[in-house]
DNA sequence: TTAGGGTTAG
């Protein structure tokens, strides 16, 4: 409930914020436990603002500041969704909230009837005439609009009701509402061009220039996720003269936030708003907030969240929700944990969406026992779990190859009449079709047509990449047809994965041109499409003769024939080899045009274009060539340029730099940051600042990054990349010299683990054990190949302890750099002085 | 008029 008289706004996201120490510097360790956490004095001081009125002056109702780098945003930790925000289409209406509107028994009854017959069916008709000497104008039929609209996506309903209703007006007032119900009902239901042509009637009419019906279309468009339409229409409603109100200005604001404009945009509107006089509202903030969370920026949510107390605005549990996940996406789940255990002080239990948000939040960043701890705790606290709660499971079940279970959360549903949705649906087929199970696909796809569950583009999509990522070309070919014929748009996901497959093939010229196709049909490459095109410049590549996949085609049909005549040829395999020699320039300069097209379309590199860009610059054969990919890095990042450069020079002062952005990869997903320290090992070693190499790779080991790396005698290197291996292989050695000498007896064999090196992107060190195998020669290192396990290197332990203790073995282990400077040179410092945490 | 879930890069 808004306070009535809040004090002030003062919503500037550049003004100096007072910070206080997060409490968080060491998270608990214990099992999270959203309720009984119990918050530090600091946190709970910054959580005394109550839910519902403002916050005493002598509080300090503002949360504890990220320990994150202030040049790194969310782009760099992946924050930022590259999915399409909108949710239309989902096949998932919310349940209708019957506290906003009083239907009459009456209504009750006909909506009922009206959910039970079928569309289109004379049926409906009578049944209005039956229920008409009950039923209200326009009230009940107003009501009647709203619940169809949150129950039902039947749009022929929704028409009959607001044709039949229409008769019985008696005024243009009458009409007028109506109307605004039937916009309304027609946007819940997802149909926004019918919304449009009811309120362009209205309009010509004579009884839809309200700013009712405006705010309602304005609404429909907010929920397909159309922020530039609701924007025009908020416009046009200006234009005619008619006074935009708090529900204009929220549907507007939330448009926004839904269609993925930048919230300043929305911050714009929210100015606006407070200079004609109106009092935004918990659903003004609420909706500003949500714009923020969603592109994943923390601190202008932190601001907004704490503003909301000053101002005497209160929270709510969506106010709560939304900032949990917006601290969720900043990876910092100790601090989405306190928050949640400070809402029932104020006022707010967490529900199914809170507890949803953290599970996912766990399961983003690879914590999934945490997060399957959290379901339980949900059980025991009664919170009943929804659809998207169950299809969180199940995302969490596939992640985790848990299929027993996923056949049980399946039966659960049935048991509950929970549907299965498109959501539901696409995350089993993904997790199906990466286990190689297409026979289970194929079932469920059958499924997904019996039920009359519509895929998405995204069903098509993942279906086209499973089979492409399993060779079966003419599979993907033929849900490309039928993707083609179902009308739907394609999108930047389609695409992205197409052009992952053409590169993963070796037709890296060929992605290069769909990529070009891509924007000439108007859809912007994310980051992830960029990064597959980069990153495919390291395999091997193939030549295409004339004859090939492609001869230039320009037009949207010709873009599609295109494709399935690539897939055609990928199922013959084409080509052949480039000649190592005449790829580095070549691939030199394709990259750096990449780059120049990310910077002029505004696609933000992450942390995987930065791990792009260094494996770029370990297949560089100078240092100098290295550098010019390394300059880019510059373009995009002063922070991750900072860092490289300096430990690529030897710059012993950006080690604490350095040690901010490993705690910065801390927030993300264990592949990711083990990804980036792998390229940053390699090219270090590449370049001979091997010390470095080595002292990157123990920060890595101390932070956790490489699962399993390191027991006593044991070393498994089967995550590391060959530059981050063999800094390993050293360090490791140098440990077990120390036990030597201090005196304590190695054990019967110790073994050094190699697998295969999946994570190295450097070409020709795929094989891992080749690397390690050249590198314990060269240093005389007594260990040997395993008879029946060739990735596994073994040495008996008495063995090794005497090549340990010959004095030469040490100056052998130890590592050096090449470069090794004291200071930071002045012109590097601007760089790096915003770096100081 | 406000909150959570599915995909493509590593």
């Amino acid at each position: 409930m808004a306070s009535s008289t809040p004090t002030h706004y003062c919503i500037n996201p550049t003004k100096p914020y007072p910070s206080s120490q997060s409490p968080l510097q060491k998270p608990p360790k214990t099992t999270p436990k959203l309720l009984a956490a119990s918050p530090s004095p600091s946190l709970s001081s910054s959580f005394t603002g109550s839910s519902t009125a403002a916050a005493s002056s002598s509080s300090s109702p503002h949360v504890p500041q990220p320990r994150s780098s202030p040049l790194l945003g969310p782009e760099f930790r992946r924050a930022r969704t590259t999915r399409v925000i909108s949710k239309r289409n989902t096949n998932s209406p919310k349940p209708p909230n019957p506290s906003c509107r009083a239907a009459s028994p009456a209504a009750r009854d006909c909506l009922a009837v009206m959910s039970r017959t079928a569309a289109d069916s004379p049926a409906l008709t009578t049944a209005l005439r039956s229920f008409q000497p009950r039923l209200s104008v326009p009230e009940d039929y107003c009501s009647i609009l709203h619940d169809l609209g949150d129950r039902d996506k039947c749009p022929s309903k929704a028409a009959e009701v607001f044709h039949f209703s229409m008769t019985l007006t008696r005024n243009m007032t009458e009409k007028g509402k109506l109307l605004t119900a039937a916009i309304s009902s027609l946007g819940k239901m997802g149909f926004h061009e019918l919304a449009r042509e009811v309120f362009d009637t209205g309009l010509r009419e004579g009884y839809g220039n309200t700013v009712y019906a405006f705010s309602a279309l304005i609404s429909a468009y907010a929920r397909n996720g159309m922020s530039s339409e609701a924007v025009a229409v908020f416009e046009s409603m200006k234009a005619r003269g008619l006074r935009p109100n708090n529900v204009s200005y929220n549907a507007v604001i939330d448009a926004c936030g839904k269609g993925g404009t930048d919230p300043m945009i929305s911050m714009g509107l929210f100015r606006e708003m407070l200079w004609n006089g109106l009092r935004p509202d918990r659903k003004t903030f609420n909706s500003l907030l949500a714009g923020f969370s969603r592109v994943g920026h923390f601190d202008h949510a932190r601001m907004l969240f704490d503003e909301m107390i000053f101002s005497g605005i209160g929270r709510d549990i969506y106010t709560y929700n939304t900032f949990i996940d917006v601290v969720c996406k900043s990876g910092n789940m100790e601090l989405a944990v306190q928050v949640v255990s400070l809402m029932p002080a104020n006022g707010v239990r967490p529900n199914v969406v809170t507890y949803s948000t953290v599970i996912d939040g766990y399961s983003k960043l690879g914590r999934f026992d945490e997060a399957l701890n959290l379901f339980e705790e949900m059980k025991s606290l009664g919170i009943q779990f929804d659809r998207v709660c169950y299809n969180t499971l199940l995302s969490i079940y596939m992640k985790t190859g848990r299929y027993q279970e996923i056949a049980r959360v399946c039966n659960e549903l049935e048991m509950l009449a929970i549907e299965k949705d498109t959501f539901t649906y696409n995350s089993l087929i993904n997790g199906y079709g990466k286990q190689g199970r297409f026979d289970v696909v194929s079932c469920l796809m059958q499924e997904m047509r019996q039920r009359k569950v519509p895929p998405s583009v995204l069903t098509y999509s993942t279906l086209i990449d499973i089979y492409s990522k399993a060779g079966m070309y003419g599979d993907a070919a033929n849900v490309f047809l039928e993707f083609h014929e179902s009308g739907l748009k394609p999108d930047v996901v389609l695409y992205s994965s197409f052009i992952d497959t053409l590169s993963k093939n070796g037709l890296v010229d060929f992605a290069v041109c769909f990529l070009n196709d891509m924007m000439k049909m108007g859809i912007k490459p994310n980051v992830v499409t960029y990064n597959a095109v980069i990153d495919a410049f390291g395999k091997s590549r193939i030549s295409v003769e004339e004859d090939g996949v492609r001869q230039d085609s320009g037009g949207r049909e010709g873009c599609g024939n295109q494709i399935l005549k690539a897939f055609g040829q990928l199922a013959k395999g084409i080509g052949a080899p480039v000649a190592d020699e005449t790829r580095t320039s070549e691939e030199m300069l394709c990259i750096l045009d990449l780059f120049q097209k990310m910077i002029q379309q505004g696609v933000k590199p992450n942390v995987v274009t930065f791990s792009a860009i260094l494996n770029a610059c370990s297949r560089c054969n100078s240092f100098e060539d290295a550098s010019l990919f390394s300059e880019q890095l510059c373009l995009f990042d002063n922070f991750i340029y900072g860092v490289t450069h300096g430990l690529l020079m030897g710059y012993r002062d950006v080690w604490i730099q350095a040690r901010s952005l490993f705690d910065e990869l801390r927030r993300m997903d264990r592949p990711t940051s083990s990804a980036f320290y792998n390229a940053l090992t390699d090219v270090l070693w590449h370049f001979e600042q091997r010390l470095g190499a080595q002292k990157v790779v123990l920060e890595g080991v101390q932070r956790q990054v490489w699962e399993n790396t390191c027991s006593e005698f044991s070393l498994d290197l089967h995550l590391m990349s060959s530059g981050a291996a063999q800094a390993m292989v050293h360090a490791w050695l140098l440990r077990i010299r120390s036990i030597v000498f201090s005196g304590c007896k190695l054990p019967e064999f110790v073994s050094i683990l190699t697998g295969w090196g999946k994570h190295s992107k450097v070409a020709g060190s795929s094989t891992l054990r080749r690397v390690i195998e050249a590198l314990l020669n060269t240093i005389g290192a007594p260990f040997q190949l395993e008879r029946f396990n060739m990735g596994r290197f073994v040495s008996p332990g008495a063995v090794v302890s005497a090549w340990l203790m010959e004095s030469g073995t040490i100056n052998i282990l130890l590592l050096h750099d090449k470069r090794s400077q004291q200071a930071i040179p002045v012109n590097l410092l601007p760089r790096l002085h915003s770096l100081q945490l």
